[in-house]
DNA sequence: TGTAACTCCCCTCCG
DNA sequence: GGGAGTTACA
């Protein structure tokens, strides 16, 4: 990158001037889509590094994997060594290494591990199970809304009373089984010595209630800087309060019309309550945008409103030769085989992962929950010593294959066999015969896990490696389209989550139909139904300067199984015909799919978002 | 009693 | 492709 880009990164137009020199104390900047909130936030940080502050007594804060992601890497085109130090990332990353840094002297166990949302899922099952809640004659609410509820708890503060009564209406008979089940899940996870999502929040949260720990991590930070503070919940914004009890040197930017991570429990209350929570706040509100044909695919962008949206795009993108790479939807992590290669880490990283143990186990022909179940039993009357898995009994059809098992593990817990790599280059042989057993076609499956070995050997030990892949999870690789590397250009694909704060020149907008987007699954309450407004302003002002908004004239109702389905061909060969025009610079053609086409439009799409906006501000 | 195999059904968003 | 529920087999 040349010196002129990336100072561009940087430099501040004279309106930001203000926000970015700002001296002392709380500074709340409310700004709106494309007017370069990151960039002042940037600009600010470059400018407290070369006034002096330290590096590694800064915090630069995000809500997303992918707005921490680019960030940091603008961080580092301008002030390299610097950048590396200063404690940035998600809330949770960062949530994570005050853990890992701190969490020792506060009384912790040193080896936890963090488990990801479908593993809470399971261990919620787990317990779910245990108190015989799967079994009652009318439907208790399932795994998933379970945790959904438990985390709108912790994130969002209130009581359970209220939370099930306003959010989860139809699970109010439920009341007091959830609040056993919650307190089930919570002593499980401490016994098992796993943090979900919500602890790393929660324990460094209930942590700042003390004030000398307080007083003690606040005055380790000269300078936190929040960026996109409108998502966040309750939870995260008394962490912050906490953090800055002493200190107020805070800095957050916003928007307010951009909140859309109300199922996270974030509230825009929050952003409104900063001058409130952070007395002495200076507000900084207005600013400016930028311009500039022969668009190449990776300054395009598809976006929709769920991941499996673009499925049928995505078959037509790859008949057609156009590399693509998706972002949200189905992650590489959340594959099966990959997931199965992860436990076996687990166990031998933390042998009381009750989770990882069923996993692994339950790969073996003839072991069911019940024989996980028995044999994790033995393991704890063990101590959770690995050579106790010897003195354990199995069935007999399933006793060749434990035995297997079971001395694989015992050689993997050797030293000389610590790392994660050459862990998993040895776990592969014997998993490649359970899973040619289980699975149809194994070899883009084994590929996968090459390719999980190839990440692995990137870190010394196993911990950091399992924790690293949890918070940071790569994106999926099966979704390229093409030799990946062939050339450097690809289409991005997002849903509109994940493509917040980021812009592109033209973004085509699919999908926009009633259901779709609003999507008939936010309709349960009045909250949800104005977040999706929001969503679509979100969308519209990725654009910078062409915006396609299109839809299918007509929805085929039910030929499953055919790809044709709902429309979607027709859609997705207008969308690929007109990607390529505009890289190609041909004409751009709007067949009769497109009604309201909306194009050439830096100021066009602000104008059309405006209109959106006066939906829910009236 | 526990496991495997079959069916049907429904498929958010984030860390 | 997975979850929930049912059924057949050891």
């Amino acid at each position: 990158m040349s010196i002129e880009t990336s100072r561009s990164l940087f430099e501040p137009n004279p309106d930001q001037l203000p926000a970015v020199n700002h001296g002392s104390g709380p500074l709340l900047i409310i700004a709106g889509a494309g007017t370069g909130k990151t960039r002042m936030l940037l600009g600010r940080l470059a400018s407290l590094i070369s006034g002096g502050a330290r590096p590694e007594r800064l915090m630069l804060l995000t809500f997303t994997r992918r707005a921490a992601e680019e960030m940091l890497q603008r961080c580092e085109a301008v002030i390299p060594v610097s950048a590396r130090q200063v404690w940035a990332g998600t809330l949770h990353s960062v949530a994570n290494r005050v853990l890992r840094n701190y969490g020792m002297a506060w009384g912790m166990h040193p080896n936890f591990t963090v488990i990801d949302r479908a593993d809470s899922e399971d261990l919620m099952d787990l317990v779910r199970n245990e108190l015989g809640y799967s079994t009652i004659e009318s439907r208790f609410p399932r795994k998933t809304t379970c945790l959904d509820i438990y985390s709108c708890l912790v994130n969002g503060g209130g009581g359970l009373a209220d939370v099930v009564k306003s959010r989860f209406s139809w699970c109010a008979n439920w009341q007091d089984e959830l609040g056993a089940l919650f307190k089930a899940y919570t002593e499980r996870k401490q016994s098992v010595n796993v943090l979900d999502y919500d602890d790393l929040l929660l324990y460094w949260s209930f942590r700042l209630e003390d004030d000398r720990a307080a007083g003690d991590l606040d005055g380790k930070f000269d300078h936190i800087l929040v960026n996109e503070y409108q998502d966040t919940n309750s939870l995260q914004s008394g962490i912050l309060m906490a953090m800055r009890r002493r200190n107020t040197n805070i800095t957050a930017v916003g928007d307010d019309a951009q909140s859309i991570y109300s199922f996270r429990a974030a509230t825009v209350r929050n952003m409104l309550d900063f001058p409130e929570h952070f007395p002495g706040a200076t507000v900084v509100t207005r600013v400016l945008e930028h311009y500039e044909q022969g668009i190449p695919f990776r300054r395009q962008a598809v976006l929709f409103r769920a991941g499996s949206h673009s499925n049928s795009l995505e078959l037509e993108l790859a008949r057609r030769n156009i590399p693509f790479r998706k972002y949200g939807g189905l992650r590489f992590l959340e594959a099966a085989h990959v997931k199965d290669l992860v436990c076996f880490l687990r166990v031998l990283e933390n042998p009381r992962d009750e989770v990882a143990w069923f996993r692994v186990l339950q790969l073996i022909n003839g072991f069911g929950p019940v024989t996980a179940a028995a044999t994790y039993r033995h393991l704890a009357a063990g101590e959770f010593s690995l050579g106790t898995l010897k003195s354990f009994d199995p069935p007999s059809a399933a006793r060749a294959e434990y035995s297997t098992l079971e001395v694989l593990l015992g050689e993997l817990s050797l030293t000389s066999t610590s790392g994660p790599a050459s862990r998993i280059e040895r776990i592969l042989p014997f998993y490649r015969r359970l899973s040619e057993r289980r699975y149809e076609n194994v070899e883009p499956r084994l590929r996968d896990l090459e390719q999980l070995a190839q990440l692995a050997s990137g870190h010394d030990s196993t911990e950091q490696f399992l924790t690293d892949l949890t918070l940071n999870p790569p994106q999926s690789t099966g979704d390229l389209a093409g030799p990946p590397m062939r050339d450097e250009d690809w289409l991005v694909l997002s849903t509109i989550h994940s493509a917040k704060g980021l812009e592109w020149d033209a973004v085509y907008l699919i999908h926009a139909a009633d259901g779709f987007l609003p999507s008939d699954m936010a309709t349960e309450n009045p909250e949800k139904i104005d977040e999706e407004p929001r969503l679509a302003y979100v969308a519209m002002t990725r654009a910078r300067d062409f915006l396609y908004v299109a839809w299918p004239l007509r929805y085929h109702h039910r030929p499953s199984k055919s790809s044709d389905a709902h429309g979607y061909a027709q859609l997705s060969r207008f969308i690929t015909d007109n990607v390529r025009a505009t890289m190609e610079e041909e004409a751009y053609g709007l067949p009769e799919i497109q009604r309201e086409a909306i194009g050439p439009a830096g100021p066009l799409s602000q104008s059309v978002a405006a209109r959106l906006r006066s939906l829910w501000e009236s």
